[in-house]
RNA sequence: GCUGGAAUCGUGUAGUGGCAAUCACGGGAGACUGUAAAUCUCCUGCCUUACGGCUUCAUAGGUUCGAGUCCUAUUUCCAGCA
């Protein structure tokens, strides 16, 4: 058991730039940061099995308290002994709020319209001025309507922090409001108001739990707070500043973002936040500029879906670029899907024969593709966590990203540090 | 050999006298960022960048203002009988 829920050391800090690396220590293991959380919504990392994410290198998993709470209900996972028994993944794990879920089951899916895709066009922005089909915010709480059977729900701060804790992950997120960049800076403003206000709830309710689980005996568990602002810099550096004094353990940073808005917003919030403590950018990493330019703006952990979902769907990395396996282009192939990849797929299997998987619709296909994809990304960033202990950084962000997405698009994510 | 049935897009089908090509599958391509996602979108007879144009319902005739649809013959397939 332990009394200390998380403690975070910086290991190096690259001159000039808030990149670093640290290891975040918890009650069930370290994470050694730069690092890519893996994602594990509904307590699994689709397709994959714990053995598999651990052999890929990943270190730790990110769960979804709303999607939980739902099925099989957060009772359960505490009845199982906890997230890390009733997965058997016993390193580290994050849990998320539910907060994104006010977003991705309100607004951004109305009329089917993705506004995390599709940010800058104009028939989202009408999109977001309408009601949303699943979800009501008030300042008390979010009214859901479950995604499962439709029925209604209401999800507190204070809930929220229930179920994380009953979940048992190591480090959870305050529930936050995630609103759509698109939206009027008077609904932005509110949004993020109101974040800050359910912030102080969660962090309250957090408390006093963890006050509960000393009592018991249990491991205490850690808490992030969640800047917002969407794209407004006041906004976003005036949550940093609230939240930082704040005494949490660590901050994420929501929101919607292209990669380009790394360099502006992310660094806005970092320059503002405790440097002594963890930052994880919620969400981001569906292509590796996200990575280096979080790592370069102090962004501490990642978690993003888009590995295993593009894995699912055929789209997977390879260091020249994302290729579709599906393409008839592939038949014959039988190379492997990434000549530079370490992978167990790419080891041991061609092209040709995971797009055979795919075209079967066998479901190996989605496993190996999985394997690669997550590999891809979780070793990229240890890749840039070596990069920054041996201030290679620069060296080695110019060389991945002009191979990955050519020379003339490489250079939309140079850095003053670079230039 | 006889009797009956059938023949429409790569495949299976919809269309039962009024601008042929519905739906599904197969095929081609694109998208996906705190997972309502093994999902979604677009294309899939030919020509055309597009606008648009052209072809086509087994084959050949016939009836009809008009035929994928009705009639005749032929071909092929299926079923039953021999």
């Amino acid at each position: 058991m332990s009394n200390k829920p998380l403690t975070f050391t910086i290991t190096k800090q690259l001159t000039g730039t808030l990149a670093r690396t640290g290891i975040i220590k918890t009650p069930h293991g370290d994470i050694k940061t730069p690092a890519f959380i893996v994602g594990g919504t509904q307590a699994t990392v689709k397709t994959l099995s714990p053995e598999q994410v651990t052999q890929l290198g990943g270190q730790s998993i990110l769960v979804n308290s709303y999607h939980l709470m739902l099925r099989p209900g957060v009772e359960l996972i505490h009845k199982a002994g906890g997230i890390h028994r009733f997965m058997n993944f016993h390193g580290p794990f994050f849990s998320d709020s539910g907060g994104f879920q006010v977003f991705s089951l309100g607004m951004a899916y109305k009329k089917g319209i993705d506004i995390t895709s599709h940010s800058k066009k104009g028939d989202a922005a009408q999109a977001i001025n309408t009601k949303s089909q699943l979800t009501k915010v008030d300042d008390d709480g979010v009214h859901f309507r479950s995604h499962l059977d439709g029925s209604k729900l209401f999800i507190t701060p204070e809930m929220s922090m229930d179920f994380q804790h009953k979940i048992g992950a190591d480090i959870h997120m305050c529930f936050d409001e995630l609103i759509s960049p698109l939206a009027s800076r008077e609904n932005i403003k509110k949004a993020t108001d109101r974040t800050h206000i359910w912030a102080k709830r969660c962090l309250d309710r957090h408390n006093q739990l963890n006050i509960q689980h000393i009592a018991c005996g249990e491991d205490v568990q850690a808490l992030y707070g969640v800047v917002q602002g969407g794209r407004q810099e006041d906004l976003r550096k005036g949550s940093a500043e609230y939240l930082g004094k704040c005494d949490f353990d660590g901050y994420g940073i929501g929101g919607v973002f292209e990669p380009e808005e790394i360099s502006s917003t992310v660094k806005w919030v970092n320059d503002i936040l405790p440097i002594n403590k963890p930052r994880h950018l919620l969400g981001m990493g569906s292509q590796p500029a996200d990575l280096f330019l979080g790592v370069e703006y102090g962004i501490d952990t990642f978690d993003c879906v888009a590995p295993t979902r593009q894995a699912r769907n055929g789209a997977l990395f390879t260091h020249s670029g994302r290729i579709n396996i599906k393409n008839s282009c592939f038949a014959q192939d039988f190379s492997p899907i990434d000549v530079e990849c370490d992978c167990y797929t790419c080891k041991n299997f061609t092209r040709a024969y995971i797009r055979h998987l795919f075209m079967a619709n066998e479901i190996l296909g989605l496993t190996l593709a999985s394997i690669h994809n997550e590999r891809f990304v979780v070793g990229t960033v240890d890749k840039i966590r070596d990069s920054i202990t041996d201030s290679s950084f620069f060296e080695y962000k110019k060389s991945f990203l002009e191979k990955y997405y050519g020379v003339d698009r490489a250079c939309d994510f140079e850095s003053s540090g670079q230039k």
